[in-house]
DNA sequence: ATGGCTGCAGGATGCAGA
Protein backbone atom coordinates (compact mmCIF):
# COMPACT_ATOMS: atom_id res chain seq x y z
CA UNK A 1 0.00 0.00 0.00
CA UNK A 2 1.21 3.42 -1.13
CA UNK A 3 0.68 6.03 1.01
CA UNK A 4 1.88 10.06 -0.17
CA UNK A 5 1.19 13.27 2.53
CA UNK A 6 1.45 16.69 -0.10
CA UNK A 7 1.10 19.95 1.15
CA UNK A 8 -0.62 21.37 -2.12
CA UNK A 9 -1.14 25.02 -1.54
CA UNK A 10 -4.11 25.55 -2.90
CA UNK A 11 -6.15 22.17 -4.28
CA UNK A 12 -8.09 24.54 -7.21
CA UNK A 13 -4.33 26.15 -8.05
CA UNK A 14 -2.97 22.75 -8.51
CA UNK A 15 -5.50 20.71 -9.96
CA UNK A 16 -3.76 19.92 -13.21
CA UNK A 17 -0.64 19.29 -11.45
CA UNK A 18 -2.60 16.96 -8.76
CA UNK A 19 -3.76 14.85 -11.98
CA UNK A 20 -0.61 14.48 -13.33
CA UNK A 21 0.85 13.82 -10.15
CA UNK A 22 -1.60 11.12 -9.34
CA UNK A 23 -1.64 9.06 -12.25
CA UNK A 24 2.73 9.03 -12.27
CA UNK A 25 3.07 8.02 -8.43
CA UNK A 26 -0.39 6.21 -8.11
CA UNK A 27 -0.61 6.45 -4.46
CA UNK A 28 -3.38 4.32 -2.96
CA UNK A 29 -3.81 7.00 -0.01
CA UNK A 30 -2.79 10.77 -0.40
CA UNK A 31 -3.04 13.42 2.57
CA UNK A 32 -2.99 17.01 1.48
CA UNK A 33 -2.78 20.14 3.44
CA UNK A 34 -3.66 23.86 2.83
CA UNK A 35 -6.14 22.98 0.24
CA UNK A 36 -7.22 26.42 1.08
CA UNK A 37 -10.53 25.76 0.35
CA UNK A 38 -14.34 25.70 1.65
CA UNK A 39 -15.87 21.83 0.94
CA UNK A 40 -18.75 23.24 -1.17
CA UNK A 41 -16.02 24.36 -3.24
CA UNK A 42 -13.81 21.89 -3.59
CA UNK A 43 -12.81 19.96 -6.95
CA UNK A 44 -13.76 16.47 -5.29
CA UNK A 45 -15.05 15.09 -8.35
CA UNK A 46 -12.09 15.90 -10.60
CA UNK A 47 -10.29 13.26 -7.94
CA UNK A 48 -13.58 10.52 -7.67
CA UNK A 49 -13.14 10.43 -11.82
CA UNK A 50 -10.02 9.36 -10.95
CA UNK A 51 -10.46 6.42 -8.49
CA UNK A 52 -10.68 8.10 -5.10
CA UNK A 53 -12.69 8.16 -2.24
CA UNK A 54 -12.44 12.17 -0.74
CA UNK A 55 -12.42 13.58 2.79
CA UNK A 56 -12.17 17.11 2.84
CA UNK A 57 -12.78 19.40 5.74
CA UNK A 58 -11.62 23.03 4.98
CA UNK A 59 -11.57 26.88 5.07
CA UNK A 60 -12.29 29.51 2.88
CA UNK A 61 -8.62 31.05 1.53
CA UNK A 62 -6.51 29.22 3.95
CA UNK A 63 -5.91 25.80 6.25
CA UNK A 64 -7.50 23.04 4.89
CA UNK A 65 -7.11 19.00 4.82
CA UNK A 66 -8.25 15.73 2.94
CA UNK A 67 -7.93 12.17 3.00
CA UNK A 68 -8.23 10.47 -0.85
CA UNK A 69 -8.30 6.83 -0.90
CA UNK A 70 -9.08 4.33 -3.06
CA UNK A 71 -9.83 2.24 -0.67
CA UNK A 72 -13.70 3.21 1.74
CA UNK A 73 -12.76 5.17 3.98
CA UNK A 74 -14.45 4.53 7.47
CA UNK A 75 -14.79 6.25 10.84
CA UNK A 76 -14.25 10.18 9.02
CA UNK A 77 -13.12 12.96 11.71
CA UNK A 78 -12.26 16.52 11.23
CA UNK A 79 -11.12 17.35 14.72
CA UNK A 80 -8.00 16.93 16.69
CA UNK A 81 -9.41 16.76 20.49
CA UNK A 82 -8.55 18.29 23.43
CA UNK A 83 -10.08 21.91 21.98
CA UNK A 84 -13.82 22.70 21.48
CA UNK A 85 -13.16 26.22 20.33
CA UNK A 86 -10.55 25.72 17.46
CA UNK A 87 -12.36 25.90 14.57
CA UNK A 88 -8.97 26.17 12.33
CA UNK A 89 -9.23 22.90 9.69
CA UNK A 90 -6.11 21.10 10.45
CA UNK A 91 -6.53 17.69 11.15
CA UNK A 92 -8.57 15.41 9.44
CA UNK A 93 -8.45 11.10 10.38
CA UNK A 94 -10.24 8.21 8.99
CA UNK A 95 -9.99 4.14 9.12
CA UNK A 96 -9.45 1.54 6.12
CA UNK A 97 -9.52 -2.08 5.77
CA UNK A 98 -7.10 -4.03 4.84
CA UNK A 99 -6.10 -7.99 4.89
CA UNK A 100 -5.78 -8.58 8.51
CA UNK A 101 -7.43 -5.58 9.94
CA UNK A 102 -7.34 -1.60 10.00
CA UNK A 103 -4.96 0.95 9.39
CA UNK A 104 -5.94 4.66 10.92
CA UNK A 105 -5.01 7.34 8.99
CA UNK A 106 -3.85 10.96 10.02
CA UNK A 107 -3.42 13.77 7.76
CA UNK A 108 -2.34 17.01 9.80
CA UNK A 109 -1.28 20.49 9.22
CA UNK A 110 0.70 21.65 12.52
CA UNK A 111 0.43 25.68 13.18
CA UNK A 112 3.71 27.11 11.59
CA UNK A 113 3.93 29.39 15.18
CA UNK A 114 5.52 32.54 13.60
CA UNK A 115 5.94 35.19 14.99
CA UNK A 116 7.48 33.28 18.16
CA UNK A 117 6.54 36.29 20.31
CA UNK A 118 3.15 35.86 19.13
CA UNK A 119 -0.34 33.72 20.03
CA UNK A 120 0.43 31.95 17.04
CA UNK A 121 3.44 30.17 18.56
CA UNK A 122 1.84 28.99 22.06
CA UNK A 123 -1.11 27.84 19.92
CA UNK A 124 1.37 25.92 17.94
CA UNK A 125 2.90 24.39 21.04
CA UNK A 126 -0.68 23.74 22.33
CA UNK A 127 -1.59 22.10 19.22
CA UNK A 128 1.21 19.54 19.69
CA UNK A 129 0.48 19.34 23.01
CA UNK A 130 -3.17 17.62 21.62
CA UNK A 131 -1.38 15.62 18.95
CA UNK A 132 0.37 13.97 21.64
CA UNK A 133 -2.50 13.37 23.42
CA UNK A 134 -4.68 11.95 20.41
CA UNK A 135 -1.09 9.64 19.68
CA UNK A 136 -0.74 8.46 23.53
CA UNK A 137 -4.75 7.30 23.06
CA UNK A 138 -3.93 5.45 19.87
CA UNK A 139 -1.00 4.05 20.58
CA UNK A 140 -3.13 2.54 23.71
CA UNK A 141 -4.99 0.31 21.56
CA UNK A 142 -2.01 -1.11 19.47
CA UNK A 143 -3.70 0.16 16.61
CA UNK A 144 -2.31 0.64 13.38
CA UNK A 145 -1.43 4.33 12.18
CA UNK A 146 -0.26 6.70 10.02
CA UNK A 147 -0.03 9.98 11.00
CA UNK A 148 1.54 12.29 7.93
CA UNK A 149 1.68 16.06 6.72
CA UNK A 150 3.21 19.26 7.08
CA UNK A 151 4.29 19.15 10.94
CA UNK A 152 5.99 22.82 10.55
CA UNK A 153 9.14 21.08 12.09
CA UNK A 154 13.04 20.99 11.23
CA UNK A 155 13.50 18.07 13.20
CA UNK A 156 17.45 18.22 13.17
CA UNK A 157 20.23 21.06 11.75
CA UNK A 158 20.73 18.09 8.88
CA UNK A 159 17.36 18.89 7.79
CA UNK A 160 17.51 22.32 6.72
CA UNK A 161 20.17 23.54 3.61
CA UNK A 162 21.12 26.36 6.21
CA UNK A 163 20.39 25.51 8.85
CA UNK A 164 21.62 29.04 10.76
CA UNK A 165 19.15 30.93 8.97
CA UNK A 166 16.38 28.96 10.95
CA UNK A 167 17.70 29.25 14.49
CA UNK A 168 15.05 31.83 15.68
CA UNK A 169 11.97 30.69 13.56
CA UNK A 170 9.19 28.63 14.76
CA UNK A 171 9.80 25.71 12.88
CA UNK A 172 13.12 25.16 14.91
CA UNK A 173 12.96 27.07 18.05
CA UNK A 174 13.93 24.53 21.21
CA UNK A 175 10.27 24.13 22.35
CA UNK A 176 9.30 23.23 19.21
CA UNK A 177 12.06 20.59 18.47
CA UNK A 178 11.13 19.13 21.65
CA UNK A 179 7.59 19.09 21.23
CA UNK A 180 8.49 16.72 18.12
CA UNK A 181 10.84 14.87 20.31
CA UNK A 182 8.29 14.32 22.61
CA UNK A 183 6.25 12.78 20.14
CA UNK A 184 8.14 10.60 18.55
CA UNK A 185 9.63 9.29 22.08
CA UNK A 186 6.37 8.00 22.80
CA UNK A 187 7.19 5.13 20.60
CA UNK A 188 6.81 6.93 16.80
CA UNK A 189 9.02 6.33 13.56
CA UNK A 190 10.11 9.06 11.75
CA UNK A 191 9.71 7.10 8.29
CA UNK A 192 12.08 9.30 5.77
CA UNK A 193 15.18 8.12 9.02
CA UNK A 194 14.32 4.70 8.67
CA UNK A 195 16.48 5.05 5.36
CA UNK A 196 18.93 7.54 5.63
CA UNK A 197 21.02 9.50 8.42
CA UNK A 198 22.29 12.00 5.35
CA UNK A 199 21.51 15.52 5.18
CA UNK A 200 19.95 16.90 1.70
CA UNK A 201 16.62 15.28 2.03
CA UNK A 202 13.95 17.91 1.82
CA UNK A 203 10.34 18.55 1.34
CA UNK A 204 10.26 22.25 0.81
CA UNK A 205 11.95 25.31 -1.02
CA UNK A 206 10.49 28.76 -0.41
CA UNK A 207 9.03 30.31 -3.84
CA UNK A 208 11.16 33.36 -3.00
CA UNK A 209 15.05 34.16 -3.61
CA UNK A 210 15.44 31.12 -5.75
CA UNK A 211 15.53 28.70 -3.08
CA UNK A 212 15.03 25.99 -5.36
CA UNK A 213 17.52 26.81 -7.42
CA UNK A 214 20.00 27.20 -4.89
CA UNK A 215 18.15 23.91 -3.01
CA UNK A 216 17.85 26.33 -0.15
CA UNK A 217 15.49 23.14 1.57
CA UNK A 218 13.84 22.08 4.70
CA UNK A 219 13.05 19.10 5.89
CA UNK A 220 9.40 19.89 7.58
CA UNK A 221 6.72 17.02 6.18
CA UNK A 222 6.79 13.92 7.97
CA UNK A 223 5.21 10.15 8.20
CA UNK A 224 5.04 9.01 11.79
CA UNK A 225 4.60 5.60 12.24
CA UNK A 226 2.93 3.69 15.11
CA UNK A 227 4.53 0.77 16.01
CA UNK A 228 2.59 -1.56 13.75
CA UNK A 229 3.12 0.80 11.03
CA UNK A 230 6.59 1.15 11.07
CA UNK A 231 6.55 -3.11 11.17
CA UNK A 232 5.30 -2.73 7.77
CA UNK A 233 7.57 -0.28 6.37
CA UNK A 234 8.82 -1.39 3.18
CA UNK A 235 10.35 2.07 1.56
CA UNK A 236 10.08 5.92 1.79
CA UNK A 237 10.61 8.72 -0.91
CA UNK A 238 10.34 12.52 -1.52
CA UNK A 239 8.61 13.33 -5.28
CA UNK A 240 11.53 15.88 -5.96
CA UNK A 241 10.56 16.50 -9.39
CA UNK A 242 6.80 17.87 -8.61
CA UNK A 243 8.89 20.95 -7.56
CA UNK A 244 10.46 21.65 -11.11
CA UNK A 245 7.34 21.64 -12.52
CA UNK A 246 5.58 24.11 -13.88
CA UNK A 247 3.16 26.34 -11.47
CA UNK A 248 4.73 24.17 -8.36
CA UNK A 249 3.57 23.81 -4.53
CA UNK A 250 6.42 25.05 -2.72
CA UNK A 251 6.35 21.47 -0.80
CA UNK A 252 6.53 18.40 -2.25
CA UNK A 253 5.07 14.93 -2.04
CA UNK A 254 6.38 12.27 0.82
CA UNK A 255 5.72 8.64 0.21
CA UNK A 256 5.38 5.32 2.37
CA UNK A 257 5.71 2.12 0.63
CA UNK A 258 3.86 -0.25 3.27
CA UNK A 259 3.55 -3.87 3.40
CA UNK A 260 -0.54 -5.33 2.47
C1' DA B 1 16.79 42.91 0.49
C1' DT B 2 12.51 45.72 2.89
C1' DG B 3 10.51 38.06 3.13
C1' DG B 4 12.72 39.25 -2.77
C1' DC B 5 6.58 34.74 -4.35
C1' DT B 6 2.15 32.60 -4.49
C1' DG B 7 -2.91 31.54 -3.64
C1' DC B 8 -7.18 33.27 -2.27
C1' DA B 9 -11.40 36.09 -2.26
C1' DG B 10 -13.20 39.14 -5.01
C1' DG B 11 -13.21 42.45 -8.33
C1' DA B 12 -8.37 46.14 -5.11
C1' DT B 13 -5.25 44.67 -2.47
C1' DG B 14 -4.69 42.60 2.33
C1' DC B 15 -3.87 38.32 4.58
C1' DA B 16 -1.40 34.09 5.21
C1' DG B 17 2.34 31.20 4.55
C1' DA B 18 7.54 29.49 6.11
Amino acid sequence: MRIATWNINGVKARIDTAAKWLSTASPDIVFLQETKSADEAFPAATFEDLGYNVARHGQKGFNGVAIFSKLPLEDVRFSLPGDEGDTQARFAEALVSVQGGAIRLGSLYLPNGNPVDSDKFSYKLAWFDRLHDWAVSHLATEETFVLGGDFNVIPASIDARFPDNWTDDALCRAESRAAWRRLVNLGLTDALRTTTNAPGHYTFWDYQAGAWQKNNGIRIDHFLLSPQAADRLKSVSIDKRVRGWDKPSDHVPLIVDLEG
